[in-house]
RNA sequence: GGGCAGUUAGCUCAGCUGGAAGAGCAAUUCCCUUACAAGGAAUAGGUCGCAGGUUCAAUUCCUGCACUGCUCACCA
């Protein structure tokens, strides 16, 4: 074995190995309980980031250990065919070209899209083969292949045939740069400059005028109506008054709506119905006139000519020019939220169109219920109530898309010989049908749009196990409701909260028992990793120099449950010295092992240090499964840490090479089987965090031909060693060392000098304990000889320490600095004597002798005791180095 | 405006069913000691955001406040 870990052969070994023999692939067994996640599957847009790394380490994780517990694992593989934002990719290179999507025709298009996914489509799933993800690669999915395509079809007739679907002209949310319609979810807000902008609207047959206060006074134009509070006593008489759209010359109506804010702007509104939600809305509840005034590429239509064809924010600047004579009275500085696309960050505008709607009440309620009752956890439990809310006051789905790319919806029109739309209802269908139920004609046309690619992520769960072809399916019955669903919050609503919806719809039965959320990666100074702030950090990268076992440690570590972390180089050094640490010791370990013929494979610990390290192990790896079993993955990842490093290396290790270098071959084989079994399980324990390097190890530690760690499982056999005790001893024993340690160290004694020590026993108490485990002190301390005694009197020139009932000195002729020992005594000596009075203190407070449990008293009486013993030994070397 | 997190050592974060403040990185000192210098030993560094309350005891529980971040929302 090397001397150091190099990752880059093994890695490439075992990711190799796990597809090649298919590790990871799942069959429906009925003996076995399956544990099931399905991917959230990346755009095939998209190389591997930071995001994608962390999701997919965490879901490997569990997939891995719960293997190891024997569950019959499943990890569903796929991608997203990502709708708007693949389709701009794809224009974006069009253009390059010097082409756009028209040029090429809808067909063309499409063929183009397709030769652009056959392409690079893959890249992310081989970038996840080669993080180590164990997922069963015969069933990788893509949302618009054939099978999931019949699901999303099924779905769509399901839904329609239902009446829950239908078709309306609706005000909604629309791209002018992808010039299509967009859901509510789809809109990100962001806070920008603008400005207020007050309009004087005169009223009829008077001098009189209301200002309005607007941010948009080119919508102006479409205004049907102004409207007040009902209590807005300014307003009262107005309310039915008629007045005088500026501009426009048009009479609209005062109407009055509880909506209506009194404290904002001026208390009156304008209304304009086709162009804002709130107004659309009123609108409703006033019956008022609906005038659009901008077109879906965002400019300016069916108005006085000329405004028409100006973009939106000509037609600010123009009409605030045109108001500034006669009707404006002021215009303020004002900041608020502008909605702009999700996808390419144009400002979004409110318009009519005729969309397709999915009405979701009833799904949202299902999926209410089943979170309140817990049938579907959240991991962490504080993002149930925000999923919760946003179900509750969740509008009509708007599931159509005025683009090229996604499922084109199922839904066929009856037309004359002309191509003209005959009056037939429109029928939803897998296949275009061959006569209409209605007319008898024989001629149709598919509808042009496009499903939301959420709506075919929806069904996620349930498309990858086979649904669209068969509900009865075998996989389907045995892996679905899957197990867990890990995530990042950023997705709760756009997909997580859909698939409840879906699955409750259409199988009546959750998606998932468990959802997990994970927080984001952030950059060392909490900034989101973005590619136009330049820190994005690239995961690949970091497999290639630290490691992929360093990149997947750091992460796990970091993934505090449902909090961002921040993530730099210095966390994945900590990592690769991590992992190099487990290699080195093993190989320690395995270097030692050469040397003898055979071990048994039972062993009986005969020492303190033996029932020390296997209580230890017990207490950390109980620990570490229920910190899986509970997605606390990092503290799993820390608890791996701490147990590995400085227990079993730090102590148990060196104290085991006193047996180790002995030439007793029973000695020996005795030791080292006691330190193979803790690193058998601890490769076990930590293999769903570092699958390679404890998959390398445990081959070699077993078998080179066949053994795979990935494979095994978890003996059930409960050894039992644990004893409360040896905690307690082994840590007075480890108390000595380091005292003196800091000691020899303040004294500046080398490590490599060999000294003697002289014990003075002060108190019996621990006597026996320490003659007995003497060769520890004696190995670690650096010491070759120990002399106990009751009354030894302190040689000179030598260093003092009171501990553990002993009065330890250091005969240090020769290496001892007298003034350094003064100034070191004189400061123990004050730390003892603040100890002495806070615990004199505390004990002399009635209040607390009364109610304080005894143990907790007798803990300050020792505390007591200790700070006055060593109190009056130090005071006395002090008087004897005086 | 509503909701949710967070505020602990220079940095990144643990700890919180209430009983003397922890890790990693960075810093300082010493050591190439026969697994590991990607290592070992030791040191220094924190009135645990602020103010109250409950308690014998509060970083830990409660209340209020401040700041930071995220998120939702019809303030034109």
């Amino acid at each position: 074995m090397n001397k150091v870990y190099e990752f880059k052969e093994i890695e490439k070994k075992w990711c190799n190995f796990w597809i090649e023999k298919k590790i990871f692939s799942a069959k429906p067994d009925k003996s076995k309980k399956p544990f099931t996640i399905v991917i959230p599957p990346p755009n095939i847009t998209g190389s591997l980031h930071m995001g994608h790394a962390l999701n997919n380490t965490l879901q490997d994780i569990l997939i891995r250990f719960k293997k190891l517990q024997g569950f019959n694992v499943l990890w569903v593989p796929g991608t997203d065919h990502g709708g708007i934002a693949t389709q701009n990719v794809v224009e974006k290179l069009l253009k390059k070209e010097g082409k756009t999507k028209y040029d090429l025709g809808r067909e063309k298009f499409l063929e183009k899209m397709w030769q652009w996914r056959n392409e690079t489509g893959d890249t992310i799933l081989n970038q996840l083969k080669k993080l180590g993800c164990g997922l069963d690669w015969d069933r990788t999915a893509f949302t618009m292949d054939e099978s999931r395509s019949k699901a999303v079809k099924k779905t769509f007739i399901h839904f329609f045939n239902k009446g829950l679907i239908y078709r309306g002209k609706r005000l909604v949310n629309w791209c002018p740069r992808c010039t299509t319609a967009l859901s509510d979810i789809e809109v990100e807000y962001e806070n920008e400059k603008s400005n207020l902008w007050y309009i004087k609207y005169p009223i009829k047959n008077s001098n009189d005028f209301i200002v309005v206060a607007t941010t948009r006074p080119e919508t102006l134009l479409g205004d049907s109506a102004v409207a007040v509070n009902p209590d807005d006593e300014r307003y009262k008489n107005l309310v039915g008054k008629i007045l005088i759209l500026p501009l426009v010359n048009k009479e609209i109506k005062v109407v009055s709506d509880f909506i209506i804010d009194k404290n904002f702007g001026t208390g009156a509104v304008k209304v304009t119905p086709a162009h804002d939600s709130t107004d659309n809305e009123i609108a409703k509840r006033h019956n008022l006139e609906i005038i659009e005034i901008i077109d879906s590429d965002g400019k300016m239509i069916n108005v006085d000519g000329k405004y028409v064809g100006l973009t939106v924010l000509e037609a600010r600047k123009k009409i605030a020019e045109e108001l500034e004579t006669h009707f404006l009275e002021k215009v303020e500085p004002y900041q608020h939220a502008i909605g702009r696309c999700y996808r390419c960050s144009t400002a979004i505008e409110p318009i009519m169109s005729h969309q397709w709607f999915l009405n979701v009440k009833e799904m949202s309620e299902k999926a209410i219920d089943v979170a309140n009752e817990e049938k579907t956890k959240f991991y962490p439990s504080s993002w149930k109530k925000p999923y919760i809310l946003w179900l509750e006051n969740l509008r009509d789905w708007c599931i159509s898309r005025q683009i090229w790319w996604g499922h084109r919806i199922p839904v066929f029109y009856c037309i004359d010989d002309k191509g003209n739309k005959n009056e037939c209802p429109p029928i939803a269908s897998f296949e275009e049908p061959k006569e209409c139920p209605h007319c008898k004609g024989k001629n149709f046309t598919q509808d042009e749009d496009v499903l939301d690619t959420w709506f075919s992520s929806a069904l996620w769960p349930l498309s990858v196990l086979g649904w669209g072809e068969d509900e009865n399916n075998e996989s389907l019955n045995y892996f679905y409701p899957t197990s867990t669903l890990a995530t990042g919050h950023e997705i709760l609503y756009l997909w997580v909260a859909r698939m409840v919806q879906f699955g409750l719809e259409l199988r009546s039965d959750i998606p998932y028992k468990d959802i997990f959320i994970h927080g984001i990666v952030r950059d060392k100074h909490g900034k989101k990793m973005s590619k136009s702030l330049g820190n994005v950090i690239d995961p690949i990268g970091v497999m290639e120099n630290f490691g992929t076992d360093a990149l997947r440690f750091a992460l796990a570590q970091a993934a505090a449950p449902g909090r961002d972390m921040q993530i730099s180089d210095e966390s994945f050094l900590a990592a690769r010295n991590f992992a190099n640490k487990i290699w080195n010791a093993s190989r320690f370990i395995i270097m030692n092992l050469d040397a003898i013929d055979s071990l048994d494979d039972k062993f009986c610990p005969s020492e303190l240090a033996d029932i020390w390290i296997l209580s230890e192990f017990e207490n950390s790896s109980k620990k570490i499964k229920s910190f899986y079993e509970t997605y606390n993955i990092d503290s799993a990842a820390r608890e791996i840490y701490d147990f590995f490093w400085t227990k079993y290396c730090d102590w148990y290790i060196e104290l085991s090479k006193i047996r180790i270098m002995s030439d007793d071959i029973k000695t020996k084989k005795e030791v080292l089987s006691i330190l193979i079994y803790i690193l058998k399980i601890f490769l076990q324990l930590a293999s769903p965090i570092m699958p390679f390097i404890t998959s390398e190890i445990w081959q070699i530690l077993n078998n080179p031909d066949c053994q795979i760690i990935a494979e095994s499982h978890f003996s059930n056999d409960s050894l039992e060693f644990f004893q409360e005790t040896a905690l307690n001893k082994m840590s007075a024993i480890q108390e000595i060392i380091s005292n003196i340690r800091t000691l020899r160290s303040e004294m500046n004694i080398s490590p490599s000098v060999q000294i003697s020590a002289l014990f003075n026993i002060l108190d019996d108490k621990n006597t026996s304990l320490v003659k007995e485990n003497q060769d520890y002190i004696k190995r670690l301390a650096k010491i070759n000889s120990i002399e106990f005694g009751k009354n030894i009197e302190r040689p000179k020139n030598s260093a003092l320490e009171v501990v553990g009932g002993f009065e330890i000195f250091l005969p240090l002729e020769g290496l001892i600095d007298i003034e350094k020992e003064k100034l070191r005594l004189t400061k123990e000596l004050s730390n003892a004597k603040q100890e002495l009075e806070r615990t004199t203190v505390t004990l002399q407070n009635e209040n607390f002798t009364k109610r304080a449990p005894q143990s907790e008293i007798d803990k300050i009486k020792a505390r007591q005791n200790d700070a006055a013993t060593k109190i009056k030994k130090i005071n006395g070397s002090l008087n004897f180095l005086l």
